[in-house]
DNA sequence: CACGTTGTTGTAAACGATTACAATAGCTGA
DNA sequence: TCAGCTATTGTAATCGTTTACAACAACGTG
């Protein structure tokens, strides 16, 4: 930085200002001092930035899983988002687990990261974060519900619940099971409870899916969706926690012989990508990954201009494919 | 700091060697700076230290997507591995292009990252990371077949190719085709080199694939696989770059009405979690995203320590479901 | 015309660790 | 017993920025 400062004729605090608060700093000095940036292409020192400055311009990111489309998604985005921004991410991939989750903000409290984005799961526990946590805001994003995180960016599962009772209530069906998916995502309450809205609000009834919570292996599934077909009451509709078990739950049709969607209307949740070449096509939901990635960013940036931006709740869109449709006549 | 070593009662030198050297302090030292650090909840500045000991302790990963499930593993895996050894992970999505990637490259440099992994793709053009790069190793994992990047960490597709061949003819293929995916993976060369190989050996004709380079929306692929039919030669089997593209191939084909596997065996690449539950289940190369991740952060950290590693090149495991099968008798 | 204001720039003191070097203590062997 | 080592600890310089403060200039105003 000397040197830039003697090639620009000047001191290295206007260098400094110069390249920090432009604003400062006149003109045609700022100007030599860009040139004389490039021309030695120099480039400032993190760590001593990070440490005079108090600012490392780092955020943390905890995801659940990568695995998950959606989460990977907004991971995407919200990394560029912050490139933009000029923050580097700092990622640290969970599993979910409460521990594992406290383990990692600490190690992000202990980088000194600026904020932090928690992808997924529950929010590392209060107190976790060491001594320096009271700088740095945290960001829930597609969190389980009734986390006590002040700063959440979501999407209404309720309401998609409810989008999702509505259409296939509107097709006939009067009898729906709900499966949710082996990661206990935190969509499903919301997404249950929504369709339970929907659906009560014209006396249709829920049947107990299988087995709550529960990603079964193929044959296991069959099994039971054999026992459905027993039932006094068996569900004409299948609304599934994620497209993957949606999944599932066509190949279990397929193998204990019910037709889909004829006999059976199932309902994903994720729009991944092999949703729409599954056979037949799944109807799901999707769910804008990119969009809560560049949403938590934006809620994570006003909060450290103390602009307390309201907690985002985004909508989305329910994708009709061919895996729905009118239950059978009975 | 310096409450710590007040509360043990030595330098600040003494806390600083028994926190980084320990093995040149006297035992009851380092203890008792153990207690106090405990005690005090010290947590050393990462900025500070690494503006005097010149080490970030940080790792970039370039990846270029998120949404390919064995990057996804891999990325996983490598960042906890790095933090097992003390490392943090900045990343960035590069999306593969060369522009976005030297960039991303530039800003991992600037941060003085100790070593970069690029995740798929090809590696940053040399002299894109700026004047302090050759600090810094780069391992390339899964990346292009051909780039310079000394440190590598591989599959062998090539290998998986003659593997998937010999299966292929083994079961009585004599005309097969190639399908490479929309992005293009790096995979699809060695890959079909392979295939050409091992088919090749017994005299077995490659078809050309509708469109290589394409991954082309459903309806497009009907018109395709029904161009197939029609040809002299049509293949009895097809070999897709991904999964994703596979799922597609099985969709075109139920929709041109060729039976799989009756009339077409069907191979993905990848084993993602859908392989397993598409109907019929896709017979699919297993690529061990973890391990691969694993291995790239082994190179990384001997590289730091100038232990030239043998670049890795793992081995795949065809997982064999319905959806390849005989040829039809003709 | 003198004086207070405002706006720029330079000087130098932090920021919080690591580590070269000096100093001291404890050994070994003659 | 003492010189000469070695092993351990302390003192202080250093890393490369930012920024508080001082110094100064230009300006408008009474």
């Amino acid at each position: 930085m000397v040197d830039v400062a003697a090639a620009a004729g000047v001191s290295t605090a206007t260098v400094s200002r110069a390249l920090v608060h432009p604003e400062g700093v006149t003109a045609p000095l700022v100007e030599r001092v860009r040139l004389a940036v490039e021309q030695l292409h120099y480039v400032p020192n993190p760590a001593a930035r990070a440490l005079s400055s108090l600012h490392t311009r780092l955020v943390g990111v905890l995801v659940v899983s990568l695995t998950d489309p959606v989460l990977g998604d907004a991971l995407a985005a919200a990394q560029q988002a912050l490139a933009e921004a000029g923050f580097g991410v700092l990622v640290a991939v969970t599993g979910g687990g409460q521990p594992a989750t406290d383990a990692a903000a600490q190690l992000m409290a202990a980088r000194d990261v600026e904020g932090l984005l928690v992808f997924g799961g529950a929010p590392p526990a209060q107190g976790a974060r060491g001594a320096r946590e009271a700088r740095a805001p945290t960001v829930v994003l597609d969190g389980n519900p009734g986390a006590e995180g002040p700063l959440r960016c979501d999407v209404d599962y309720r309401l998609a619940g409810e989008t999702i009772g509505h259409f296939l209530a509107g097709r006939g069906h009067r009898a729906w099971a709900f499966v949710a998916g082996a990661e206990a995502s935190g969509r499903s309450a919301p997404l249950r409870a929504g369709l339970r809205a929907a659906f009560g609000r014209i006396g249709a009834a829920e049947v107990t899916a299988p087995a709550p919570g529960f990603r079964p292996p193929v044959a296991v599934l069959r099994g039971r969706a054999e026992d459905w077909i027993r039932r006094p009451l068996t569900p004409t509709a299948l609304v599934c926690a994620d497209d993957l078990t949606a999944l599932a739950m066509l190949k279990a049709c397929a193998a204990a012989g019910l037709a889909v969607p004829g006999r059976m209307s199932i309902v994903g949740c994720g729009d991944a990508p092999f949703a729409a070449l599954a056979m037949p096509a799944l109807t799901t939901l999707r769910i804008p990954g990119a969009t809560l990635g560049r949403e938590a960013v934006r809620l994570l940036l006003a909060a450290r201009v103390q602009a307390p931006a309201v907690p985002t709740l985004l909508r989305c869109k329910l994708v009709v494919r061919q895996s729905s449709g009118a239950p059978p006549p009975d």
